[in-house]
Parts: structure tokens; sequence; C-alpha cells
DNA sequence: TCTGGGGTCCTAGGACCC
DNA sequence: TCTGGGGTCCTAGGACCC
């Protein structure tokens, strides 16, 4: 999709329509996340501060983010794309892979396709996306980046070494700018380049990643769709929350309050997700923009926010604070998937009936309704859209 | 005037064991 | 006159994607 969350907010607000604007996270210490095309147009870009969208167009409007509206939307494109074929691969909360191999005796060839789910999107949503055809996932992405916004790209196998032979090696998914640069050094700029480089010279500067370095260069990729059920089927490796804090901060019990609501949030999506995790890490961002983690491993998987909270907060009173800090973030890795089981002595169990209690409370009448009195009646915790957030699944806003 | 949040995968190095 | 080799597990950090 074209600049989604801008292109959403415009449609559902008339007087956003056709004007410079971005659609921005928390209020005090954000960037843009979704600059409109007449903010484009102005030079502002993704990932910018509020004061140099400003500076560059100062009649931006800036409008926070609102998840619930962009998942929704998500899910109305979905159902749109899935008229076409049941191979529709959700690759972010707006952007996917649909296999529409076989599907040309319903409705015509790949760009026929392309053209009738442009215009379905169009009439039913009012917004615009950029589709790229190719014989794989790899091209078929590449060709989607080349022309933007509305635009409609086919790369056909007898195109593909025209195509990427002067094309920079950057432009393609999974080549950022460190391997640029790496690259770069070797005397690689573009994909013809890269694809004329000998596979083992790529191992051997790369390891593994060079064997698809070597694929990249040429636009071979045999990954397949993998359809959405099948997605949400899949296990998760890990799950976490971080947060900026609104202003840098050097009081430790304030800080572990922010590490008890994360570990609360974490703790309550594996519980949703059926997962228990062994591996608790906690990170810290300071003043210096310094990013740092620390995790640890315990003897049974967890999935109790003081479970998590208990370990994350170890880790923490290990750490000598000699600044600031601006960031806090909880993760639990080393999933597994299993029904929790009843605990067998007293206490515990009441514990565990105490978390599904406060559980059934929360997906009732919304998340912290009932929590732990340290981090009750704080500010509303501001919330903020990632594009990795789905509809459904383990990521599910 | 400062720089979001959610992930996956890979590598390097150290502890520990036989 | 020197101090093996193979393996697993754990931790930290970085690259990349949206």
């Amino acid at each position: 999709m074209n600049a989604f969350f801008a292109s959403v907010e415009q449609r559902s607000d008339p007087k956003l329509r056709g004007r410079p604007m971005a659609v921005v996270g928390s209020e005090k210490r954000g960037v843009v996340l979704s600059p409109s095309y007449e903010a484009r147009a102005f030079g502002v870009k993704t990932g910018m501060l509020y004061h140099e969208a400003r500076a560059l167009c100062p009649e931006i409007a800036l409008v926070p983010a609102d998840p619930a509206k962009y998942s929704h939307a998500c899910e109305g494109l979905v159902a749109i794309w899935r008229c076409f074929t049941p191979l529709v691969e959700l690759f972010s909360i707006d952007e996917a892979f649909l296999d529409v191999t076989g599907c040309d005796a319903l409705f015509g060839d790949a760009v026929r396709i392309a053209v009738r789910i442009k215009e379905r999107i169009w009439e039913e949503t009012g917004l615009t996306c950029s589709v790229g055809i190719g014989p794989n996932k790899l091209l078929a992405k590449l060709g989607s980046d080349l022309q933007k916004p509305d635009g409609l790209v086919l790369i056909t196998p007898e195109d593909v070494a025209a195509v990427l032979e002067a094309l920079p090696v950057k432009e393609i998914c999974g080549i950022g700018p460190n391997l640029t640069r790496r690259l770069a050094g070797m005397g690689v700029r573009t994909c013809g380049e890269l694809g004329r480089m000998p596979l083992e010279k790529l191992t051997q500067r790369f390891g593994v990643v060079g064997e698809r370095l070597h694929d990249m260069g040429r636009g071979v990729d045999d990954d397949p769709v993998v359809p959405l059920e099948a997605q949400e089927e899949e296990e998760a490796r890990s799950m976490g929350h971080s947060m900026t804090l609104a202003e840098d901060c050097f009081d430790r019990t304030a800080i572990e309050r922010h590490i008890l609501h994360l570990s609360e949030k974490v703790g309550r999506r594996l519980r949703r997700g059926g997962y228990h995790g062994r591996t608790v890490s906690l990170v810290l961002r300071f003043s210096d923009f310094h990013t740092f983690s620390r995790q640890r491993r315990l003897r049974r998987a967890v999935n109790h926010g003081l479970d998590i909270h208990a370990t994350a907060t170890a880790i923490f009173r290990d750490i000598e604070l000699d600044q600031p800090v601006r960031l806090v973030g909880v993760s639990v890795a080393d999933l597994e998937r299993h029904a929790s089981q009843v605990p067998l002595f007293d206490d515990e169990r009441k514990r565990a009936f105490a978390a599904d209690a406060m559980d059934e409370i929360n997906d009732r009448y919304g998340d912290f309704t009932v929590t732990w009195g340290s981090i009750a009646r704080r500010e509303p915790h501001v919330r903020v859209i990632s594009p990795a957030w789905r509809p459904g699944g383990d990521r599910q806003y």
C-alpha cells in the first residue's frame, strides 16, 4: 500500500485530503511514521523528527496514529486479496504476497488480476497501492518498489537479467546499508555484478548470507508464499515490548515500574498465544542513545508477568546507571507452546488462578483494568502502532 | 530541536563437560 | 619445556525487515 497510515487518515478525514500531512507516533518524542505523498513532495520522510518535517513543510498537519484503524483497514484489504487467491501471505500490516499461479482461468493473467485488485481496492477503500508481478517473491517485491505511488510493474523471467544488470544492490529486500557498504568494498555495486560474483567468494566473506546474496544478484528465490492460515500457525520465536519514556529517567524505582508494566504486557501476550518462554531479556537505551541488552536463561519456561518482571528486575539490579535511561524493553525468547499445568503448590496455584482471573477481566474490560498496585492509576500508556502488527495471529493488534 | 516499536536470523566468544 | 579436541549451552550484539 502507498503511504498506508497517512492514506487511511486522509480517507477518513476529508480535511486532510490533498494536504501535506503525516501520521506520527507518540506526541512527545516520536518520529514521522507515514508522510502523505503531498508531504513527501516537500522532502518529508519516514523516521524524521517533527521539527525537521516542519522545517521542510511548515503547513504540514501531524496526526497521531490510530492503530485500530489501520488494523481494521488491513483486514478489509486481506478480504479483497483472498477473493483472487487463497495463497495470501501478509508481509506487514500493509504489504502482502499473492501467489496467483493457476488463477488465470478465473481472472485472466497476472497483469489483469493486478489491475482488478487495484480497482477493487480503490473502489472499496479509496486507497492506492503498487503491485509488482514476478516469477518469485524477491522479484515481485522488487517490482512493487520500482513504481510509486499507484504502480504496476511486471518482471517476466525474460526481463530478469536486464532489470537486475544496472540495479543498485540496495534496492533488493534483504540488502541493507551495511551489506551495501561491504559489497561496495568488494567492487560490487549492481545486482549484475553481484550475480557474477563467484559463490565461494561470497560465502567466504559473508558466510550463510553469501548464498542468499548470490541468489539475490541473479533474481533467484525459491521461498514459497506462506498462506495466512499457515502463517498464523507458525510459532513465534520471541515476544517483547519496549517503550521510549516521556522523559529520560534516572529514578530506579520508576524504571522498575516500567519494567513491571512491560513484563505484564509480554506475559499477557504469551498467555494469549499459549506460550511459555525460557529466556528473559532486558533492553535499555541511554541518553546518549547507546543501547544494550542482557538476557537470562531460566530453569523453566514462564509466562506470568511477575516471573518475567522478577528476572528482568534482577538483571536491572546488576546494572549501574551512569546516565539516564530513555528506553526500556522486556522480551521473552526460547518460546515453547504447551498447555499451562496447574501448579502443585498452593501459593503458585493461587497466583496462576489470579492471573487467569485478571486476564478474563482485562480481556473483557480492557488492558490494565485490573493490575498491580504499583503500576495502577498511572498516566495511560501511549499506544504506538508498529508496521509489524497484524490483524491476526500472535502479532495481533 | 534530537533520533519508534515489533520482530528474525546470524556470529562470536566464553563456560563447561568429556 | 610447555599447556588437546570435540561438543553443547549461554550471552551479547548486530544486520536486516516492516
